[in-house]
DNA sequence: CCGATGCGTCGAACCGGTTCGAAGCATAAC
DNA sequence: GTTATGCTTCGAACCGGTTCGACGCATCGG
């Protein structure tokens, strides 16, 4: 393998001078800079990514922590490490992709290696394990969701307070009164995914200052359980004239389920989801959704992360959290209630 | 950061000392061994990536080359990519993503600047403009999906023409006279999805020998053009009483389009695909289908890049292509073709 | 009692980059 | 003519591990 050693003495310069020809930290002549480059590229060089990982300490490499659990729904999950990849390699970075369920334990080694310049984590939790060894470590991170404690990171999540409102609220000035709201499994809250209350409640109080009766209830993340739950549901509701989905196993068994019930959207009921347009497109989702923007919120981590890394952001500069505010995307799955009698 | 040195240091001992005990390469006194293992632990030491690479040309990290394309079904390629990532880490493997478009430029990056010590290749073309440089990689490759020329790697890929016999044959040995079959969209063929035309062609040369009416279709691989394309088919073949899926996208829509057309699987019409178990658990699918085992590909691939990458293959071991028997899970949805006067 | 053996430890070199201080040299300034 | 200035280039040190050869010392055999 042909190292900068090589490069220099095919170009007849110091190993120093070739590193700053190609470099160009520090002037060289412009007949020396062309030569060292144009043997570089003859001989095929490519530097020693481990060696200067060593030398500078910079990895050019963003940790990607994602946990499969079999409680959240794979294909949503993989919208946002598209996200953060595509991002990451615009940026110039590579993407180390820790899927372990130790998280914690994964995280540690990462950082401590130095393998990584800075950490996104996906999946973050109320009071995820996680969080404090990403605060001692000396890598900047970005998580994409809300955890209680967001000292020394950057917070990305999509505004669930505002989306449960406005669910309610779009349904609401349709003229509906009784409404349904289908959340992720207990399961997942118990594991701190604060979201799905974060969602539920804003949803609760808004029905309550309208004066709309909303049963709120759990869902299975998983094919069929859930499809079964749906029809159990719709048995035991039969007054509600909306669903509200915050649980994507839930919108993609409901469009078998409405079929198996001769019911359609809006005519019989009117739906309302919370997830993206890339996935309701992957699962021929007919309903009307609020846009949950992974792609938007990977993108949003990566770039303030790299920010940090590069110390574009100055030193003392305040850590953010920000929240996405959530779009209606009106795919005609919601009108006024049918009438009655 | 705490280095070897710092563990030495607190230790009394010398730095290549402490490698040793830690590494164990060498005899060490039962004392030293301990002590110097109590301090690391104790500083909370972690070798540095960089160096230890450097030192040893081992990064114990496996580059993984995904193309998210837009004619991919993108779900679907999720579970290659677990499959891998597990059997790395169980194997002690970090996983580099590079979801590059520019696959060629992302592999000759990652492996000639020594990032990973393999790689695994996943939607492996015909003609895949990756593979010649990564012959000419260091490092050693594992592909999932069969190229044109296997030499200087390992290849894993299902037994498509025995998927297409077994698809036929099976619908055959119930009674139907006369099947559709719907692969993936031609485009797909044309970037080099060779896996499309064999299955198709066994598929096609099998209908022939027994006398089966088989129409060949392409569909699209989004949504809800698949679901139209679908119904435009249903129509224009009356006489057809099974329907063969080599489309994940077209599996996806189908229970819709059943549904839509008052349409039950196999009352009347027998469906057989080939997805994975996962898949179909993940979008509800009733359809019996060919297990197109992710999972076990990814791992198989991973298995054997270790085995190269730490030389317990012979030097000469020859490179091996290895097909997944196709295994038919029965779901249900196949019977003999309904009577029609 | 002395030389051979072997275990445990150490120092130094090396992997392949980057970076700092200094030196060489031509030109400009005094 | 001498000194100051600036531009190039070079050599050496450093990042943090691993590994090789050598050395000291205790043990064993003759």
């Amino acid at each position: 393998m042909v190292n900068i050693g090589d490069v220099a003495r095919a170009a007849g310069v110091a190993r120093s001078t070739a590193s700053y020809a190609l470099s160009g930290k520090r002037s060289v002549s412009d007949e020396v800079r062309d030569r060292v480059r144009r043997v570089a590229a003859e001989l095929g060089y490519t530097p020693n990514a481990g060696a200067r990982a060593l030398a500078t300490s910079q990895s050019k490499v963003i940790g990607l922590l994602a946990q499969f659990l079999p409680d959240e729904f794979a294909p949503a999950m993989l919208q946002y490490i598209q996200g953060v990849a595509n991002t990451a390699r615009d940026a110039g970075y590579d993407i180390l992709l820790a899927s372990d369920p130790d998280g914690p334990g994964a995280l540690k080694r990462i950082t401590d290696s130095r393998m990584v310049d800075g950490v996104v984590l996906l999946n973050v939790a109320e009071n995820d394990d996680r969080l404090p060894i990403l605060r001692a470590a000396p890598q900047p991170g970005a998580l994409v969701g809300l955890p209680a404690d967001c000292t020394g990171v950057d917070v990305f999540d999509l505004d669930f307070e505002e989306a449960g409102r406005a669910m309610v609220e779009h349904l609401d000035r349709l003229g509906h009164r009784e409404l349904i709201l289908v959340s992720q499994p207990e399961h997942v809250i118990e594991r701190g995914g604060a979201y799905v209350w974060r969602l539920q409640n804003a949803a609760l109080e808004t029905a309550r200052n309208r004066g709309i009766t909303l049963h709120a209830v759990h869902g299975s993340s998983a094919q069929p359980e859930i499809g079964r739950e749906l029809h159990a549901l719709l048995d035991s509701r039969p007054g509600a004239t909306g669903l509200l989905l915050n649980n994507e196993a839930a919108a993609a068994a409901l469009p078998t389920v409405l079929h198996e019930r001769r019911l359609s959207a809006p005519g019989d009921l009117s739906v309302l989801g919370r997830y993206s347009d890339e996935f309701a497109r992957t699962f021929s989702l007919p309903f009307s959704s609020i846009e949950s923007a992974p792609d938007r919120l990977g993108r949003m981590a990566v770039r303030q992360l790299v920010r940090r890394i590069e110390h574009q952001a100055p030193e003392g500069e305040p850590y953010v959290v920000r929240f996405v505010s959530p779009e209606l995307v009106d795919r005609g799955s919601t009108a006024p209630p049918p009438n009655r009698h």
